[in-house]
DNA sequence: CGTCCCCTTGAGTTATTTCAACACTCGTGG
DNA sequence: CCACGAGTGTTGAAATAACTCAAGGGGACG
């Protein structure tokens, strides 16, 4: 697979040019940058790769990735459309991005950012509310990985998904149920007798694979441990 | 239990009284704030509670606290010295801390602290430093949460609070197997069981339930999965 | 000296994992 | 058009790590 680096090098997909494009990362916090297009699986950064740059979901869905010694994985958050990520306070990557489905990613110099940041107060505050958004939803996952059961992780995520998607009641999933297992700490096989048990009970109903519909969301809820 | 509220009000635990001091959060980030006691166990801000302050740890160790609709209780993390702790983006506290031991506390107003960041870029890049840093300690607890094993579990916590302590051998548990329980996800027996498995195993030895000699410190990070 | 709290240990139970088999979907190419 | 294979998802049965329940040990403190 090509390194981010040779990508950028030699900007192959960069659409409009590395050159001229502002990226909105968040209001009062427009940063010169441009957009880049991901396959499905691909990397976008690697663990332990240096942090130069902090990035945007455009379109699509983005994982990251944290590998155990022994090849066990563990994915840390789902970013969709609209959500920053890669920001680190060292100068190296914690975790690997990949993209879930292709993608189109906004990619903005840290560099930038910082010089963004010290000419505008209010840029800075928006850059910290950001990061401190991230934390709190970190704060929901590990209630989640720490003290809730199959039936309540698998509701906690579906109705954070619903609600993501702006509270309708059909959810489409871009990730696999791998993907899924990883990022609630289960195995593929306990996620799908778990969707399974969630639809002989009424809660939700399973057109296909990738996508959900919720039919009982005060019963998710209610299911989710409400925490 | 006294509310904290009830405290600020008449201030009965204060040091020094609630003017003049000020508090140094961070490299360039002293706030005007104050000192509190608190005592075993003693709740220092309570869930869904107003954030109108910011807080370090002076002496003792604090943890965050959530709880489940039936009761079951995860720890977030620890705060040591040093540590600051209830920042938040939103309004309200999305847990509570309490007191491991008697502490040390000192209060920060979060209108004195927004203050100090608009008046000093470095005080925001500080502020934007303590946030970040907070929040990549979660990602690691995230992978023990959702891919380690008992034995991993206690030895990464282990392992983090001799690298937290500066690298002795020998650690102080100023919390309870409950508290180290409910922080890694576990039952108090589990932890119990571990802690003399490792012990059998000549990794650390136990002289007392809170001190630990951490013995093999490579085969200690070799248990911890290294992630 | 007794009580309380915390910690440890044992035995049996259970939720989840592991291993294995099979079904479905979707391209590709004969 | 159908066969094939790869990738993905589902389901069953057996194994196991961790939990639950229960009992007992030991230190602190009044």
């Amino acid at each position: 697979m090509r390194t981010l680096q040779a990508q950028v090098g030699s900007a192959p997909h960069a659409l409009g040019g590395p050159t001229g494009k502002t990226i909105a990362l968040a209001p009062s916090l427009d940063v010169p940058g441009f957009v880049m297009r991901f396959v499905h699986n691909e990397e976008i950064f690697a663990e332990e790769e240096d942090a130069d740059f902090v990035y945007q979901v455009v379109s699509g869905a983005v994982r990251d990735v944290r590998l155990l010694s022994d090849g066990r994985r563990h994915i840390g958050a789902f970013h969709m459309p609209g959500d920053v990520f890669g920001i680190e306070c060292g100068s190296r990557h914690l975790c690997s991005a990949e993209a879930v489905v292709d993608c189109q990613v906004a990619l903005v110099r840290r560099s930038a950012l910082e010089r963004a940041v010290q000419a505008d107060p209010a840029a800075g505050r928006s850059l910290w509310q950001i990061t401190a958004r991230t934390l709190e939803r970190l704060q929901d996952q590990l209630l989640l990985l720490g003290r809730k059961n199959a039936v309540e992780r698998l509701a906690s995520f579906l109705v954070r998904l619903c609600r993501a998607a702006g509270g309708t009641d059909s959810v489409d999933l871009p990730m696999s149920r791998c993907d899924i297992a990883d990022y609630l700490g289960l195995t593929i096989e306990t996620v799908s007798r778990t969707f399974t048990q969630l639809e002989r009970d009424h809660a939700i109903s399973i057109p296909s694979a990738r996508r959900i519909l919720l039919h009982d969301r005060a019963a998710l809820l209610e299911l989710s441990g409400v925490g």
